[in-house]
DNA sequence: TGCATAACCTATTAAGCCTATAGGTTAATA
DNA sequence: TATTAACCTATAGGCTTAATAGGTTATGCA
């Protein structure tokens, strides 16, 4: 299951995607339309601009916006910042890779296969989507 | 990300689907044998038993054993119950749904659409694997 | 009958994480 | 210079996870 951290921050993208231009929008706008906690969604928008998703500008006026286009932003990227691991167990994650203590061998894993069967079919549909296909 | 309990529960099962025979083994041996704290995973074959996976019979000799037959059994029920829901929102799951207190509508929420897929291409590799197929 | 065995059951713990809040600092605008 | 809104740090409460402890019940066997 996603985190609220990971829903807020897709949600509050994809509330930025929609914006028709680049002017900042501030949390507190984002929060109140999307019901979201203010100073949550401050944190998790913080988050979003120290890797590179967003930009922020200080004062009157200010806020934050997309640095890139929505339909260069693949969900992939974004549920990997915010949540960590898209795959269902660290061996099989390709970006948060751990090796499991129980597990001598990989290829003998009963586990493995499946779960890489699952992380690939999660990643061919999280890769072919952007935050331009958030209506 | 699946918890320890759920990952230890399948190894379990697909354990004691490599059985040759129906007889029962010991949660000692199963837990040795994969690397298990034993007392873990005692709780882990309780619940596994409670929900009409497995078999048990005490004293000497006993042990647990698979009710059904590998082949018979979906990855998605074993998921299910150990670990809860397979998707990646309450609100898209299908056995465990709840309401989004954030989402007004969930046919214009932005994530909605896109953990359905999710969803849909998780369970379909879940549903078409059994514990035969964990070789 | 009595002992050994292994499942069964309840409680409890320590640690870690998630969600959220509080309060102050810095930078930009008017 | 005052206001604004992002920035930063710390922290708290609640929940979950993973595991342990210790005792009870039922079964097989001598």
């Amino acid at each position: 299951m996603l985190s609220k951290k990971t829903k807020y921050g897709i949600k509050a993208l994809a509330f930025l995607a929609k914006q028709p231009d680049k002017t900042p929008v501030q949390t507190s706008e984002i929060a109140s339309t999307e019901n979201i906690s203010s100073k949550f969604l401050e944190s998790i928008l913080l988050d979003l601009r120290k890797s590179g998703f967003l930009g922020a500008k200080k004062g009157k006026g200010g806020g934050y916006y997309l640095i890139k286009r929505p339909e260069e932003i693949l969900m992939t990227s974004v549920i990997r910042v915010l949540e960590g691991p898209i795959a269902m167990l660290p061996c099989v994650s390709l970006n948060y890779y751990e090796k499991c203590l129980d597990c001598p061998d990989e290829d003998t894993c009963s586990v493995h296969k499946l779960m890489i069967q699952v992380r690939d079919s999660t990643l061919n549909i999280l890769g072919d989507n952007t935050l331009a296909d958030l209506t």
